[in-house]
DNA sequence: CTGAAAGCGCTTACAG
DNA sequence: CTGAAAGCGCTTACAG
């Protein structure tokens, strides 16, 4: 109080408590202040405890702006996720959201809509930001995108994807810098996650399988790969099995998908959709459509999203572990920001088949 | 480029291309360079071009964390809303976020979690980084929170919600003052929403009409009383008819109140869901236990969320404007946050009755 | 309409 | 371990 009332009245004073009404009140200097109230190490632990107390007691709060000014660093972290409408993405934002304001930083949502140059936009403007750190989704980027990342010198983590080399532990510890250990990513293989699905159908004996994706983002790509290698390798392949559609996914879709493909291709007996609102859509138009699932046509998913145990029947699915690649992805950056070398750069976290009654 | 290599190299620059780079560039002082760019008046026409083109061509981009620290407030809007997991708070959230981008704002979302603490706690810790403008979903508030809000003179709009009493227009035009024309809103009355959908139903010759409901929050128990006025005016009105749950509102809820109601209470001829998840949830649910809708019993939802088109039967349901409550919204915000009354403080946006084959 | 100067509230080399 | 001083990059009374 008395700090406050002893400031010079200028025509400037804004009435709020700043770090030199600490300092005063603590009889020690700013520069002090601002080390003790930050954790540094090389202050006096007396005199720690003495300034925590007085700028407990007179409320004192850090201007972020300030501090991001003087220090060239802000406390936002930054995270592109291609849209708002799948629930996958929205369970990511919000537990790296969650984890990321326990550890004091605000977090700068950007959606970019699966589009590079949106992608590239969004980073420029959250570039002049300064932001702490950034959090990615996927690994494929412009060559703009990438060369905004590698020359920003902010710290990233890349989300849902790894690299498809699986680096070998000899190469890893032949690495000695940190820098070169990157990309920092936290997901699973979505390679393997499409193979797994695949190889649970085949094995409860179903041989003409469809893969039926919309979207067609990178990750999409990888499972049709992973599906593609299973029935390669149970000799069941066979290029009209794959329905590619670009247009965003959505319930509808799945419902139009599943009927086109009844209509064309009568003798497939299971369709291993990409993502679980098409295989919702699906299962809702096989009821309209009087389809019998798993009888006539099994159907399965992937992500287990939300509303897919209470289909009729229950989806089988994929499920994905994206709450946790958010928390995860957002813990690796905080090991960045504060300087430290993540154990694990890529950070696979598995997937899981769900057997339900619709396979 | 001269002028950034002009620049005194001292133990701090930073490479980045300053306001004074682009007023020397430009031979104007840095206080012309400031409101040429910001577009005040009181700057030569030609002065103001001149910057423009200066700035543009050495690619200068102003530093937020230095204006917001000059100017004493940011370019961030914060927005609250109770949760990421129903959608309808999503559209809302994206809507806003694309309004406010385009107008130059970055937009800081908090989830409360329809908790008064946490609200709080979101409310103060965003009110430090003295955000330009606030958006808040709803209209009820804990009184410390209101304190926080009125004491922070940051200009606030509220979402999805309506104050009861209409404001007749002979007391608005006695208004003169700004400040009193508050609190600036953007929704549709729920009350009335939930009377028209019960209306609805009764035209429809349903005597037994159950409202089934879970998280209550005061949205919903707006709705609420409009089904209770409904049955009251019809002479229909029966408190056993009445379904509160206070968890969370999902489709799995959904399909357990149903279960619970169709047990309990045979006679029941609709069902009016306060929210679609709850009313999809009872559509798989009836599936599932056999009972035919809307023959046996008729469901109704609200919001039409995505997925409920999709249903089978597909879901009738009341759609609500939510992407456009948070453009309005957004364009209310920037209206205050640059000193501009809008005209019409509490702004209405309706709602629909969409008529499908579950009722 | 324009500019010089002070100030916003922090952090951080530098010197001790 | 501590402090005085300069600096981060803007905005804004004030004077002209």
């Amino acid at each position: 109080m008395k700090a406050s009332l002893n400031r010079p009245k200028n025509h400037r004073s804004t009435g709020r408590i700043t770090l030199n009404d600490v300092a005063q009140a603590a009889g020690v200097s700013p520069s002090t202040v601002s080390r003790a109230l930050r954790g540094e190490r090389a202050v006096d632990p007396d005199l720690v405890l003495r300034v925590l107390e007085v700028s407990d007691k007179l409320g004192y709060v850090p201007d972020p702006a300030a501090r991001a000014l003087a220090s060239q660093r802000s406390d936002h972290v930054t995270i592109l996720i291609p849209l708002l409408s799948n629930t996958l993405f929205v369970d990511l934002l919000e537990a790296a959201q969650r984890t990321l304001r326990a550890a004091g930083f605000q977090t700068l949502m950007g959606v970019t809509h699966y589009n590079a140059s949106e992608e590239e936009q969004l980073l420029r403007e959250q570039l002049h930001h300064r932001p702490a750190g950034m959090l990615i989704t996927g690994l494929d980027h412009s060559p703009t995108t990438q060369k905004l990342m590698a020359r920003s010198n902010v710290p990233c983590v890349h989300l849902m994807d790894l690299p498809e080399n699986k680096v070998s532990n000899a190469s890893l510890e032949a690495v000695d810098e940190a820098l070169s250990q990157g990309p920092y990513c936290v997901g699973f293989r979505q390679t393997d996650a499409g193979e797994a699905m695949t190889q649970h159908l085949m094995a409860q004996g179903k041989e003409r399988i469809v893969f039926a994706a919309a979207q067609l983002d990178p990750r999409v790509m990888q499972r049709l790969q992973g599906w593609r290698k299973a029935l390669k390798m149970g000799q069941l392949y066979d290029p009209t099995l794959e329905w590619l559609n670009p247009a965003p996914s959505s319930l509808a879709l799945g419902g139009l998908m599943f009927e086109q493909i009844m209509k064309q291709s009568p003798a497939v007996d299971a369709i291993f959709f990409c993502n679980d609102d098409l295989a919702q859509g699906a299962l809702l138009a096989a009821m309209r459509l009087g389809i019998s699932v798993p009888h006539q046509v099994a159907i399965a998913g992937f992500n287990d999203l939300t509303g897919s145990d209470q289909m009729w029947p229950p989806l089988t699915t994929v499920r994905t572990p994206r709450a946790q690649v958010g928390e995860a992805a957002a813990h690796m950056l905080l090991e960045l920001i504060h300087g430290e070398i993540p154990k694990q750069p890529q950070l696979d976290l598995g997937f899981e088949i769900i057997a339900r009654h619709s396979t």
